[in-house]
DNA sequence: GTGAAAGCGCTAACAG
DNA sequence: CTGTTAGCGCTTTCAC
């Protein structure tokens, strides 16, 4: 079927400001004061008028003038490598709800995790005048010269290492893929391998420093290390090789949930069980890791707050202020893939009545 | 550690088409001319000139100037229940991968599925000045009030029935249903359940009638009906009372993969093997459904050719043309949950080497 | 408590 | 081919 549409192109030209004067029989400095609540003070009796005319006209402040007036959009940019990664995804919808409880309105932009495409995408978000912009990249080294010289503010959001004149917020990496494999050897593991996503850049990746930490304290050798992209196909792959493997592990700590869950399925393709044949213990902490058969037992990052500091930073950015580096602490959830539950949590146990 | 900051606040001012102007010798609109490639045609050399200067002060449009001028944002808007939704997230991704190409940025703007809330979305988006919003409501009834009294375009996305004076793309709801149904009814199931999220509105969803025609056609009577939430931890609930039912069925439908996700682990912590115990279909083909234990026979939404046409139907729209409910046909695609593929699908088989 | 007016940076007539 | 200029709708200083 087809329908004639609403509010044809025909309709009302836009109603400014002055029209909503016009009518409540003030000036249009009037309705900026009462609109904004301020800078001056308005009687009630006149504001009343205003309100009244805004509402009657269906009034709308025109959001591209008054940054252009203010010279600030109150948007904020956010690039991340790819928003159908749950992780990201809860990071950025974390970071928009932060954002809009100061009054900020979020534009995202996916990288797809290349270099090039982070520095068109920052280019692209300091072209729209967003007032600061976070940076989840998946890259040792980020290209930031887009950033240093547009004069917007940044922070890197999911960084944890310093980088000289960026406020950074991150999470402790190494030391809790440490207790991971702490944990594991707890459970009386002795090859311990490792699963671990690849970053564009030639650091290591402080979550295989962690590993082969927990490793060298238990005195134990390292295991076997797996290298595949961060998704769940990559897990999947990684997972099918280590099964495969001649002195095969009797447990893998993964580099994230995502990866896990690719892994986890290679393993029960395989006939093995977690974690009997094999445990299994990830990073990230993300919903995927719950609902996994069996739960993953994973290092959770606190995105909440992370976002709220990442938020915080950058709208605190004066420009003067000295930079920071902010690392949270992570918290060890302990489910069944580790060895640790072997029955369904208590916040899950009871079904609802009926 | 702590250093100091990158570009301090007290760097250059703003760097306006006029500075440009200047460096190059000539006037403010010839600079126009060449950064938008028209409306009027410069000769190579100044062009060059203009250029020249731009990269040289580093110049950067400002885009609230352009929006005031032109009274267009550039940016499109979206309004969705949840981004944390793989469903959701993905449809978002592909949306805003189209708008790009067409050098739209988009905002996006979680509702959490409350009508209230998608109410100041919308009203946030249209003070915004967004040429354009995208509705994924999970209402059957959204308001749209915002969005018939602003002058904003509109689309519904993810919306299968029919709205007067509005475009809405949307998918075989009903048949991509009845056709699961059919299936499973085709593996010899004669005692098929429903789980159903629920929608705040008294309509019944598209899925429920599907599955009850394909129960009729064959001549099927309705198993059980389970009602919940749109999410893992609903279906993970509606899972413990199917396995709970006295007369328990030996298949289920369910709405949507993250509900399948949910109701697997379920099953599993009953003891009870999919397919063999209880043979499982679902709603959406998003990536959980390909790396759950067992992968999931799903209904599989063509996510891309729809934000394709929602960005088309959006961006083209006149405001006079008649209005259109483009509805996509969908494709089931069968895994090991409903019995079809005891093994790992070709897609995945070979591990790369090594 | 209220109003007039000067721009914010850009585009696109219109005039040369 | 190039330049001048009038606004787009808003905020805010300064005068009343």
């Amino acid at each position: 079927m087809v329908t004639v549409p609403h509010s044809p192109a025909s309709a009302r030209p836009t109603i400014t400001r002055k029209d909503v004067a016009r009518l409540a029989g003030v000036s249009t400095a009037v309705v900026s004061y009462v609109v904004n609540g301020g800078p001056k003070r308005v009687s009630p009796v006149t504001a009343a008028k205003v309100r009244e005319a805004i509402s009657a006209l269906g009034y709308r402040p025109n959001a591209a003038a008054r940054a252009l007036k203010l010279g600030s959009s109150e948007m904020l940019g956010m690039v991340v490598p790819d928003t159908t990664n749950p992780f990201f995804a809860t990071l950025a919808r974390a970071v928009e709800e932060a954002a809009a409880a100061r009054g900020y309105a979020l534009l995202l932009a996916n990288s797809g995790g290349s270099a090039a495409n982070e520095r068109r995408q920052v280019r692209n978000l300091a072209s729209r005048r967003v007032d600061g912009v976070f940076l989840s990249s998946v890259l040792f080294e980020p290209d930031l010269t887009e950033l240093e010289h547009s004069e917007i503010p940044a922070v890197l959001l999911n960084h944890s290492t310093e980088v000289p004149g960026f406020n950074s917020v991150g999470v402790e990496l190494l030391e809790g893929s440490r207790r991971a494999v702490e944990h594991l050897v707890g459970h009386g593991h002795r090859n311990i391998a490792l699963v671990m996503g690849m970053n564009a850049g030639n650091d290591l990746d402080a979550r295989e420093v962690g590993w082969q930490q927990g490793l060298a304290e238990a005195g134990l050798p390292e295991g076997p290390i797996l290298r595949c992209d961060f998704d769940r196909q990559g897990g999947y792959r990684a997972g099918q090789r280590l099964v495969a493997a001649a002195d095969r592990p009797t447990a893998v700590f993964v580099s994230s949930d995502l990866q896990a869950v690719g892994l986890l399925r290679a393993v029960s393709e395989a006939g093995l069980r977690v974690p009997e044949d094999l445990a299994v213990f990830s990073f990230d902490g993300s919903a995927e890791a719950e609902f996994s058969w069996p739960p993953l037992s994973t290092v959770a990052q606190p995105v909440q707050a992370m976002a709220e500091a990442a938020v915080e930073a950058l709208i605190g950015f004066d420009g003067l202020s000295p930079t920071r580096n902010r690392i949270f602490p992570v918290d060890l959830v302990l489910r069944a893939s580790c060895g640790c539950a072997p029955v369904p949590l208590p916040v899950l146990a009871a079904p609802a009545g009926q």
